[in-house]
DNA sequence: GATGAATGAGATTTCATTCAT
DNA sequence: AATGAATGAAATCTCATTCAT
């Protein structure tokens, strides 16, 4: 169409405001954690892939452990808001969950990279970030533990309290992301589906599969 | 036989048979990789650990990869054997994934390095041991999905094959590894407990939780 | 009074003529470069110290080097004016010496930040300014021997003139540096004693101490 | 002349014992060191005048800071046993003085390095090397005071105790440092001169020397 | 068979310095 | 006049890996 090509590129654009570049720069950590982890990742690559000298990054968002730490935080706390967005409190306690596991999903779907360096890379750093991580699944966990406990009160509870909550939530947590990293490679699946085995492990259990009994949304 | 063999230095003995080495060194390695991580693990603190000299190390097991790779296929296979010989293949299906749920933790517990190689420290080098890693979960989810498709069969499967028997694996898989990761930090309650916790949430469900029932060891 | 003149940022005041900001700008050079020594101190502090931007330190005062380069000459004419100031040439010349050696140590006590810069970190930077160093302590010791020289012609000079005149001026200069240095970490010493002392040792000497004679200003 | 030039040089030999290998790495260090100052001595330049790769400093010295402590240390322990053994203890005090100097200005003309290091460069690290410098400093005031007092005892002391004892000594080092860095651009002159004129200073006292007395080794 | 000696290559990090507004 | 934004260049340090004995 005989456009110039661009004499001085305007894409890569320079002087741009400080926040601006903070973003671009977390986007291209993200990105090279992910695919790399968190030592084999360099500061060299983030830096190309950012767009940004070296410098910046340090001067903007600190060292590597500081730039992985905030990595961590934006994208945990982006998919928790993810999930509390998916959950409607005014439904059922099964169709909340079911709800919530449609949201985790979806955003891992979106955001594989984001998914990926909290689950796989965030182990990485010798315990280090241990304490953010297991707060984002602390999180998670005490949403399913509450959804559990209410759903037990409306029926009176009974023995179930006999059994750890904070277990079972554990396991649940736990499946959901075994799951979501198998999805990773089975990805012709609907995030739906998805949901829904998961609530027919959980919440009927083996046994009632095998006696013929299926969960699916109301 | 009357050699002296050695008037001192007992302590690093020498001319140890290729296997003892072989073994030694894998121990060692297990060992470091464990505290430290694959990449922050280091070649001397292995060689120190296993009191043997670096090259000893490349010669007989290669480069750093190829131990990592050693290390993971050797704590593998001991982690199947012991799940397998505590499988009671006579037993009614509940009884079998229980008993292998049992045996699963008294592993982790008696090889706590052996765990944490396997599971929080191979995922980290950048998808390079995925496969190995994925094999032998690979073959743990065949166990279940095994005795699942068993039960099913007996009972006439049923609905049960609308859903993916491999997903329903892997949920399973992934919440006791959950499970186990958690248990390191709780370690006050018996795998037998941790086994039946399990069994009342992939084999009964939430619902007939709630309901009040409760699945235990016949 | 009632002027506004500033809702904000009086700290940070703006439009000021060259020569403040020059000043400004020494002042926190000299502070921090006696602080940290040359190569430790960064323009990044010294423009936080300044109350300035870098790029003004560039336009002022040059790069890093004429910079220190402007501390030193700053710092070395204010001592020396202070020393000249204290000599009362009307005196006879043990008492213009004494006196000289009380305004030497008045300056040191009121400008350590100034002492530490010309002693101190002066010599670090790879005798690049070892010539600026030189040049004052060059009139420091010129001061010195012609005090000298002075008495020695009012008594005829004698086998004096033997004696290298600048190298008796160098080690008294030293020794009075040195001095100064003790003092540093000795502050409860006046300024006169501290003098005192240095004339009883270069005045008289350990022999005549020896003898019993004491130097005390007349 | 014939000779084949080295095919391959046994100069640069290699495979050499450790402590060899220390001490050509020491050799370098303080030659580095005493020209370009601590800060801007690169680790590169050493490893390259030692003829020795940089890890291999690393692993045997240390860091940076290590290797420049070591080098301080070493240093300061010759230049101590030259004068130690400058020292007749047989003679009278001043004699003891005069020799004591001459072997310490001995020891500077035959180790410019040496003492360039301890004198000038030792002082730039941020006072992290103050204490190895200033106990250096020490044992040579101490050395010098015992002599001041065992004379001043014989000769029934008097009010030569009024004086501090150290500041005497503090002067007397310093003098005699300055007049040694001031030898290093004057070298047209013996070591012995350089010792009696101090000795003139600092036994006679300007006031003696005026009187046209002169102190002499006897 | 076994190891002390040795290094190439690359990682993180810092800093003086300048542009463009 | 004044500065936030931006970087080239270099320094320290570490580590997996291999010779040569």
């Amino acid at each position: 169409m005989g456009v110039t090509e661009e004499v001085r590129s305007p894409a890569r654009s320079r002087r741009l405001p400080r926040a601006v570049r903070e973003r671009q720069i977390l986007d291209a950590a993200v990105e090279v954690f992910s695919q790399h982890g968190y030592h084999s990742a360099s500061m060299d690559e983030i830096s190309d892939v950012a767009g940004v000298s070296k410098p910046m990054i340090y001067s903007y968002l600190g060292a590597k452990e500081d730039l992985f730490a905030k990595c961590i935080r934006r994208e945990a706390a982006r998919l928790l808001e993810a999930v509390r967005m998916g959950i409607r409190s005014e439904l059922p306690p099964d169709m909340q969950l079911w709800h919530g596991l449609r949201a985790f999903y979806r955003f891992v779907a979106e955001h594989r990279d984001s998914w990926t360096v909290l689950h796989r890379q965030a182990l990485t750093v010798g315990g280090q970030f241990a304490g953010e991580i297991n707060q984002l699944r602390s999180k998670a966990i005490d949403m399913v533990a509450a959804l559990v406990v209410t759903a037990g009160t409306k029926k009176g509870l009974g023995p179930a309290a006999e059994f750890s909550g904070p277990a079972l939530a554990v396991s649940l947590v736990g499946a959901a992301e075994s799951l979501a990293d198998w999805w990773l490679d089975h990805s012709d699946v609907s995030e739906g589906v998805l949901a829904s085995w998961l609530m027919n492990l959980v919440w009927l259990g083996f046994n009632d599969l095998l006696e013929g009994e299926i969960w699916q949304p109301s």
